[in-house]
DNA sequence: CGCAATTACTTTGCATGCAAAATAAAATAA
DNA sequence: TTATTTTATTTTGCATGCAAAGTAATTGCG
């Protein structure tokens, strides 16, 4: 038969199948903040750069602009940051972490920690290399004007 | 600042990211069957075996037992297979493609060939490296009892 | 045999991912 | 300046992913 169309050989059934896995795995440690995956990846990208636009967010994350409205209001609904309309341009918003968004990143560290436990498989080696492939194949997905 | 939350040092935003681009990448491609991709998951498993267990079905693609009752029933409304109650035990039911189901496997030979073009960007050696680390990765999350 | 676990699926409620349409405001062209 | 186009964000409708509860049929145990 065919090779072509087994599950087997297929890419893109391990990523489907490994990002699963990932928010799976995550759904635990993220528990004491509160928060689900999709939410501290949005958190992740606002401890790094506080007060930045949705649009600027939308693109570190990576993460889809109708999902985000309501990401965001459940993160305001927590009090993790605060939505506040730009003055000079009033299209844009911007995305302000609250006094317990920030403390909350110390609480936060722990998660990659304990992520990192779980991935004890793998040697530093072995997860630099498949950093390196990861990034080259995300090329091939970048300028897909189809 | 510590590297440990930052965004880029993630592995699992690398995985998030790209398996929400092996998804939109597959939807142009599988437009002409009118199916989605994890009901292309779906068909290609039944298209290795036919016949068999939702339960199976449910091993062999990762798909959500949830989800699969729903991407089962779209794809019995487009005609591409059938459900039938075993008689033997009448809590088991069996996915059976029909005809036509049967048939668009050939259309859907093209799918995985013009997906290989999207991805000439990497080596023939790279991507068997690639999924040599990816299934190494499975591994960490097979026996996660917690 | 009769009832308590177990198994195979389905249903439910919530949180995205995604394309496409809708809004509102700013930039540009005429 | 007014009409057109572009930009930033939200809304809508549909398809999952996931945990947990619900059903129905089977197995196991006493």
């Amino acid at each position: 038969m065919s090779e072509l169309l087994k599950l087997e050989n297929q890419l893109c059934h391990r990523f489907y199948t490994l990002s699963n896995a990932f928010t799976r795995a995550y759904r635990p440690l993220l528990r004491e903040l509160d928060i689900t995956y999709p939410q501290y990846v949005t958190l992740m990208a606002l401890w790094e750069t506080n007060n930045i636009t949705i649009a600027e967010l939308l693109e570190r994350t990576a993460i889809d602009g109708g999902a985000m409205t309501l990401i965001l209001k459940k993160l305001e609904d927590k009090q993790f940051l605060s939505i506040k309309k730009d003055e000079s341009d009033k299209r844009v918003k911007r995305v302000v972490l609250t006094s317990k968004g920030i403390e909350q990143k110390q609480v936060a560290e722990n998660v990659p920690k304990q992520m990192l436990c779980k991935l004890q498989g793998m040697s530093q080696e072995e997860s630099i290399q498949l950093r390196h492939l990861l990034d080259k194949l995300s090329g091939c997905f970048d300028n897909s004007s189809d």
